[in-house]
DNA sequence: AAATAAGGGTTACATATGTAAACTATATAT
DNA sequence: ATATATAGTTTACATATGTAACCCTTATTT
């Protein structure tokens, strides 16, 4: 059951957000990227991008100029790998036990609990039609 | 806002689940306990145990014949703060959006549902009253 | 007493991660 | 042509993490 676990780091994440959000794109422009959005050097996301290619999360094709970058991964697959993770990790595996959590600490405003209201209601409905 | 941002490592996390469960305990209890557990060798719990010490995670009184670990934060603090910076990193901060994922990728069972149905309607009924 | 277990300290070593400089080669703009 | 920006490779270096051995001392057990 347990697929491969996709774990990105900090930093791989927001190359990744980068990518995610449009690709491809040469090192030059997610180096301007990363370095308003973070401000590393630019051999920081050189060497990010580097690790990155080694261990699948990405790929590239030539350019005309210069190497184009893409995600080889999906975010969906990602986000999904990194949930199911976490639930298990901390919360056994319960969504219910993370809600309710959050409910205790009155950590969700009215208009979240409606929308989380109308998702589940809504899911419910769709699942006994 | 930001509060400390307690991070425990999957090692720490199986010491603290540990003592959390049942306190003080001696290392060597602990030993016995990650030796069934994990597997780990005497000399790896010692390690852990001694970072955890230094970070502030546990701490120890001096008792009949060996140390007696305790932990010095407590479960829920750590779970909130790493469910934050879950929700931060992955979802915008968004619960909606997770849970969105899960129904999504029917990842929720009839049940769970329910459950979390009424983990909400109850919330919203508290608050409204 | 000799062997073993328990308690505690120090050292080790690989991989991961965050962060970056140095260096080389080439294309461009001044 | 010369300074500058681009493109790309290699090396560096601290901290974190997983995992563990080695060493010493003091209790216990056989």
């Amino acid at each position: 059951m347990k697929e491969k676990e996709i774990g990105l780091s900090n930093s791989e994440w927001h190359i990744m957000e980068n990518l995610w959000e449009s690709s491809p794109k040469t090192a030059t422009q997610l180096i301007k990227a990363m370095e308003t959005e973070t401000g590393w050097a630019k051999s920081t996301t050189k060497t990010v991008l580097k690790r990155m290619e080694k261990k699948g999360f990405i790929g590239y094709r030539e350019g005309e100029k210069a190497r184009e970058y893409y995600p080889l991964i999906n975010r969906e697959e990602v986000v999904e790998s990194e949930t199911s993770s976490f639930l298990n990790r901390i919360y056994n595996g319960s969504l219910g036990l993370l809600v309710n959590t959050l409910v205790k600490k009155q950590d969700l405003s009215e208009s979240e609990m409606e929308e989380l209201y109308n998702i589940i209601k809504e899911a419910r409905e769709r699942k006994q039609s």
